[in-house]
RNA sequence: GCGCCCGUAGCUCAGUUGGAUAGAGCAACGGAUUUCUAAUCCGUAGGUCACAGGUUCGAAUCCUGUCGGGCGUACCA
């Protein structure tokens, strides 16, 4: 089913295109910015007769008339008679009759909502979360991961074949550190590495992190493992075999707490591609793209976009320089022989297309990492390993800040384990539900708090913009009012409710909606809710085309807030016998709308009852 | 130095290829409760969209410059 807005799209454009015969034209239809203009206004008028170098309002006359006239009889069917104001806007108006048949079809379209699927599935590998082995997940893991999973989330439900992949940090140096530490420190722990917990694993890496640092001789030793375990050598495999087993007894739980869809399946980290990694040096030499510098095997990348753009001769060092205007490399081979993070994007890069069939590879990791994507796509398309329809795309996000306005850390200055900042959140919900409605029963009590405590930490972040900074604040995000989780889960925990008490009334609800005909849609609030229903397609649209779930937190948060105004106005249960129907068919689908963003979206339980 | 991102109400943030009078929430103030859960709703007030130019019918949005902040910038990821 196509959404209202596209079908506008399409109709006006097109009128547009006959009247005008212009081909490239478009008519801009977006949702109204004021409710006093419609439900949709058409800006693309204005700039055509810019381009046409003619009056915008006599165009939009010209316009309007030919969707008046009965060739185009598709639009009366959906809207009032288009109004032109300002300008050169044309302004939209749905008609109830439409409101309601659509609200009918898409309370029958189950669990699609009628959002539409693609027209092209494609084959999207997306790579987000990432945790490092050795360590335990900290606040910086959580916007990868969350982000990463309603991604996918969102595309699967447009349709599309999407593969997950946890490039998880199981092969770099710090292995090399860790191992060369304990090798000195604790030869026991390594005939037994199995007694090893995460908390052991990160204090070793901690200490063997500083020792790298400042002692040029034990860097070296750390190196030297390194370059072993690249080397397959058995004893340091079998070591580090069983630190990767402890990090996924540790981080699997925080993926089921979070509701994130991954589990080992989805687990191609960087070791997985070691095997691959001379192939991928030895290709870019063969190909001449990588030479010998400074010791290392590098690949300078021409920066295509950088060169082309100007229409100027491009130089041949054109895109990227380091500090110095030097051109900077991407290393792919280290001097003494090890492989880096370029090499096995790379490696990964090849697999995904080659492989997987990727017709599209989405990496979700901190913006930071821009340059760094920036030079390896570049290498990649220079190799031609992607083809030039594959589409990279760095889905980028900022950090998170604690309310000093500082990347959040704790007093002493470490990072903030993931696992205890979901244990605190779940703690402070927890008081939450003791003052608020300190009579339920325990395990309800628990498992709403737990609802409530993750989904408030989830929906904040959802619901900031992905490419900013955020402050996190617990009371902020678990307060009852605004933009929060607990806000949408209340206002569904409502509906739920008003259904439950019908039932106990002795009304089959069920059978009323289902055998509702016709819909009447009478009181403002009940026509504005019915209107924000038939659109929840619309905000998945924009969600998905940019990758930000703050889109569909924004339309849910509306949805809650139009929800709550009709909760208000209009009686449900008690409504006459002309209007019960109606009123029952839009809890419903609230209930729905809410549940299935929420819980099916963003991994964010919806509860029955608060 | 160069590159990328950012600067919007007292605070936290939205703002969809440039569109109408820049929007929410919190905090403040004023109303609504014999309740289908008030963890709610309705209203009032609050702005030189960092600053200065430019592009045009129209700029928070695009361009140039300035100031302020963050991040990145050859063997970490």
């Amino acid at each position: 089913m196509k959404s209202t807005l596209d079908i506008l799209e399409a109709t006006i454009t097109n009128v547009m295109t006959e009247v005008t015969g212009q081909k490239d034209c478009s008519a801009l239809v977006r949702p109204a910015t004021d409710a006093k203009f419609g439900d949709y206004q058409v800006n693309g008028v204005m700039p055509l007769a810019k381009q046409l170098k003619t009056n915008p309002r006599k165009l939009a006359e010209q316009i309007v008339a030919k969707l008046n006239s009965a060739t185009a009889d598709k639009l009366s069917d959906i809207c009032e008679t288009p109004e032109i104001a300002g300008p050169g806007f044309i302004n939209l108006r749905l008609k109830p009759e439409l409101v309601a048949a659509n609200l009918l079809q898409i309370s029958k379209d189950a669990g699609q909502f009628g959002i539409e699927k693609a027209e092209k599935p494609k084959t999207i590998v997306v790579d987000f979360s990432g945790p490092n082995i050795a360590k335990q997940m900290h606040v910086g893991h959580l916007r990868s991961t969350i982000i990463g999973d309603c991604i996918c989330r969102l595309l699967e439900l447009r349709g599309h074949k999407v593969i997950r992949q946890n490039h998880i940090g199981d092969w770099g140096t710090q292995f090399g550190m860790l191992i060369a530490y304990l090798r000195v420190l604790y030869k026991d722990k390594l005939k037994q590495p199995d007694s090893v917990s995460i908390g052991d694993l990160e204090q070793f890496y901690k200490n063997a992190k500083h020792w790298y640092d400042t002692d040029p001789t034990f860097a070296d030793s750390a190196r030297e493992e390194v370059v072993k375990l690249h080397n397959n050598d058995k004893d340091t495999l079998s070591v580090w075999k069983e630190f990767v087993k402890e990090s996924r007894r540790h981080y699997q739980p925080i993926y089921e707490t979070l509701q994130i869809d991954l589990i080992y399946a989805h687990e191609k980290g960087e070791s997985f591609y070691k095997d691959m990694l001379p192939g991928v040096v030895a290709e870019l030499k063969k190909k001449g793209l990588a030479v010998e510098s400074e010791g290392a095997v590098c690949v300078f990348p021409v920066d295509s976009t950088h060169s082309t753009s100007s229409g100027q001769t491009s130089s041949p060092q054109a895109g990227f320089k380091d500090k110095e205007g030097k051109p900077l490399p991407v290393i792919i081979q280290k001097s003494d022989g090890a492989y880096l993070y370029a090499t096995t994007d790379l490696a990964a890069i090849r697999y995904r297309v080659g492989e997987l069939k990727a017709d599209e590879i989405i990496y979700v990791t901190d913006a930071r990492q821009g340059l760094h994507f920036e030079m390896v796509f570049t290498v990649a398309k220079m190799a031609g390993w992607v083809k030039p329809e594959t589409e990279l795309v760095h889905v980028t996000f900022g950090s998170v800040l604690g309310e000093d306005g500082k990347p959040l850390k704790t007093r002493s200055g470490e990072n903030v384990k993931l696992k205890e900042l979901l244990d605190e959140a779940v703690e402070r919900a927890r008081k939450v539900v003791e003052d608020k409605n300190p009579g339920l029963p325990e395990d309800e009590k628990k498992k709403i708090a737990n609802a409530v405590g993750i989904g408030a930490v989830k929906y904040a972040d959802y619901t900031n913009n992905r490419t900013s900074d955020y402050i996190f604040s617990f009371d902020k995000m678990l307060a009852m009012e605004g933009n929060t989780a607990p806000y949408m889960q209340y206002a569904y925990a409502r509906v739920r409710s008003i259904q439950r008490k019908g039932r106990d009334k002795g009304i089959e609800v069920d059978k009323e909606i289902a055998q509702s005909q016709s819909i009447s849609l009478t009181e403002p609030s009940e026509l504005d809710l019915a209107k924000h229903l038939i659109r929840y397609g619309e905000a998945v649209s924009s969600a998905v085309s940019d990758y930000r779930p703050n889109y569909l937190t924004a339309y849910l948060y509306d949805l809650a807030q139009k929800f709550s105004s009709f909760y208000n106005d209009c009686p449900v249960l008690d409504a006459s016998a002309d209007k019960r129907p109606t009123r029952l068919l839009l809890c419903d689908l609230t209930a729905k709308t809410i549940e299935h963003g929420l819980h099916n979206l963003l991994g964010i339980e919806v509860i029955e009852q608060m």
